[in-house]
RNA sequence: GCGCCCGUAGCUCAGCUGGAUAGAGCGUCGGACUCCGACUCCGAAGGCCAUGCGUUCGAAUCGCACCGGGCGUACCA
């Protein structure tokens, strides 16, 4: 596709001295009304240059431009020169690139040759997988798919919390009060209920802790029989995953999560000794971090044994060493920020100047209407409950529809599954939200099954026209968009213009409700554009341009909802 | 205390790295199916963008201050 406001900067560049394509690019925006145009030229700026009156400079403007066979036309409104394009061109250019590209449209490669690393969801091992974890997860999930479709190699880390002082507790409890049949049989609910009241007790016997702490530090050293036990745990745990990541269309190229780089650390703190950074404070070992505004970065308990942190950056130096990444991404909640901060820190301090292409993404926090979540309160919601509950209410919904019986469970779950999704991809990732059962069962609005049906309805469309459609794909007929430029069908187009754009912005921002928000966008003029003007006409021409727009939105609507990791069923 | 984040319509949120009258969805009220899928569409009501000052030709957007909320703040992750 063109760039048309590439181009309108390069003729701009022309009337304008002293100001390149470049600079003029930047300082053209998109009008708030469409009315007034495609692109709109504020001269503000130009005044002082020109020593003249910013609407004089903008009346020039347009009447040097008047005669310009790139615009349909070029008007002058207070200080501003805008643009209108040649809606027929613009379109007809965007379909021949989706119809082209099809799956691929809104992919491009400007990613080549460089790896992006992208760690989420993360859960725990011996914890049940709850309506938390789904951010990390999903939002991970989507960065993935983003960075892969802007021709990156991405690289999906899930970096199970299979380490630490935890597992000394689940140890130590299980062989107080645990029994292998019961893990066997429910592996989480069962080591959940022993983690528990590992807790319970030690508030009475604080020796407990200690114990536990002793443990780990067995298991920290290989010592056979704290490994077998762990061994089996996480076993069991990821089996319990796994089946929710099925449902998710979730996978991963590496479960390497903390114990992977138990062995790995001793080199760590080699090289902070080499360097100097490395001091021991109240018989821990920490990196000094007071220089920069941050509290220490403990790199070794005084039992000897190590942290989150030190584990953290064990994995980084082995991820560049393994990996070259070019970028190398976490997504982890908001409340680690301070985590992060601390260890990118001590990283630059070692050397590497690596440091800057380490990426926290954070997320803000869920919680329920009675409170914070927590797992060993008992406040918690289960995601294969909203998920099934969710599927549930689809299956009610669609049964009625035109959905046949042999689809019908799968679409259940493609949109089901959807709609908890989009959902969670739909505000900015950084705010704090409050689980609903009400929000995420709500299906109408701005909602993944409001997207998927608008898709689902075009694909009916589609379907009832497969000679036209062929034809269009095959370039046997060659649609006139001078016959579909309606305002409607216009404002449609240039948003499927504007996808390639969104995914880069998604990239840039690290941030999937801008896709979101565009689909919603997408979906939204489409449904216009099918209320206004009827498609099927019986004019051959008409309905091969009104049929071009439609391939073009139901493509869109498909590649973005594939970015967010939701499907896009033809029937629902 | 200190640090980071959030504060836009009754509710949930957009608002592009400063621009032309601040936008959606939900909810409320009122309309549209003998017509390609009504999980749809159209209309109405609803705002001193938490507050104050500053920078600027121009601020919801940038800076400072202040209020409210969240998170974090040495051996958990």
């Amino acid at each position: 596709m063109k760039d048309l406001k590439k181009l309108t900067a390069g003729i701009l560049a022309e009337k304008l001295e002293g100001l390149d394509a470049a600079d003029i690019e930047k300082m053209i925006e998109t009008p708030p009304d469409s009315t007034l145009g495609d692109y709109a030229f504020p001269c503000f700026r130009l005044a002082k240059m020109f020593r003249k009156a910013p609407q004089m400079i903008a009346q020039e403007i347009a009447e040097q431009l008047a005669g310009e066979t790139a615009f349909h036309e070029v008007r002058n409104v207070n200080a501003y020169v805008n643009f209108f394009m040649n809606r027929a061109e613009a379109e007809a250019d965007a379909v021949v690139d989706v119809l082209e590209k099809k799956d691929e449209f809104g992919r491009s490669d400007l990613g080549a040759g460089k790896t992006v690393i992208v760690e989420f969801s993360s859960p725990n091992i011996a914890k049940p997988f709850h309506i938390g974890h789904l951010r990390s997860t999903v939002i991970g999930n989507s960065i993935n798919k983003i960075y892969d479709a802007l021709g990156y190699d991405v690289v999906r880390i899930n970096h199970l919390g299979d380490y630490g002082t935890q597992f000394g507790k689940m140890i130590v409890a299980y062989r107080k009060w645990g029994s292998e049949e019961d893990v066997r049989r429910e592996p989480i609910k069962s080591l959940l209920s022993y983690y528990v009241r590992f807790h319970d007790e030690a508030e009475k016997d604080p020796s407990l802790e200690d114990e536990a702490r002793a443990t780990f530090a067995r298991l920290e050293q290989g010592e056979k029989e704290e490994t077998e036990l762990w061994k089996w745990f996480r076993e069991e745990s990821l089996r319990e995953f796994t089946y929710v990541y099925d449902l998710l269309g979730i996978e991963f190229d590496s479960y390497a999560g903390e114990s992977f780089y138990s062995d790995k650390m001793d080199r760590v703190i080699d090289i902070m000794n080499e360097k100097g950074i490395l001091q021991e404070s109240q018989g821990a070992q920490i990196v000094d971090l007071s220089d920069y505004n941050m509290p220490p970065a403990i790199i070794r308990k005084k039992d000897g044994s190590t942290l989150y942190i030190t584990r953290d950056i064990a994995a980084a130096l082995y991820r560049k060493e393994t990996y070259d990444f070019f970028k190398n991404i976490y997504v982890v909640a908001s409340q680690q920020n301070l985590h992060f901060s601390q260890w990118f820190k001590v990283i630059e301090l070692m050397g590497f100047d690596w440091s800057e292409q380490c990426v926290h993404v954070p997320f803000g926090m869920v919680s329920l209407e009675s409170g914070t979540l927590s797992t060993r309160k008992g406040q918690v919601v289960f995601l294969l409950d909203v998920l099934n509950k969710s599927i549930e209410r689809t299956r009610e919904i669609i049964k009625e529809k035109n959905v046949p019986a042999e689809a019908l469970e799968q679409t259940a779950k493609d949109v089901g599954v959807g709609a908890v999704v989009f959902n969670e991809l739909s505000n900015n990732r950084i705010k704090d939200y409050v689980f609903s059962w009400d929000k995420v069962l709500n299906f109408d609005g701005e909602t993944g099954p409001y997207v998927q049906y608008t898709h689902a309805r075009a694909s009916s469309v589609l379907r009832r026209t497969e000679e036209d459609v062929k034809a269009l794909y095959e370039g046997s007929a060659v649609p006139d968009m001078a016959l579909a430029s309606s305002d409607a069908a216009y404002e449609l187009m240039k948003a499927v213009r504007k996808f390639p754009k969104i995914v880069e912005e998604a990239g840039e921002k690290y941030e999937p409700s801008v896709i979101t928000r565009h689909i919603i966008d997408v979906a939204q003029y489409f449904n216009k554009f099918y209320h206004d003007e009827h498609i099927l006409v019986e004019d051959r021409e008409e309905r091969l341009a009104r049929l071009a727009v439609t391939i073009a939105a139901k493509q869109t609507i498909k590649n973005g909802l594939a970015l967010l990791g939701v499907a896009a069923p033809d029937r629902m």
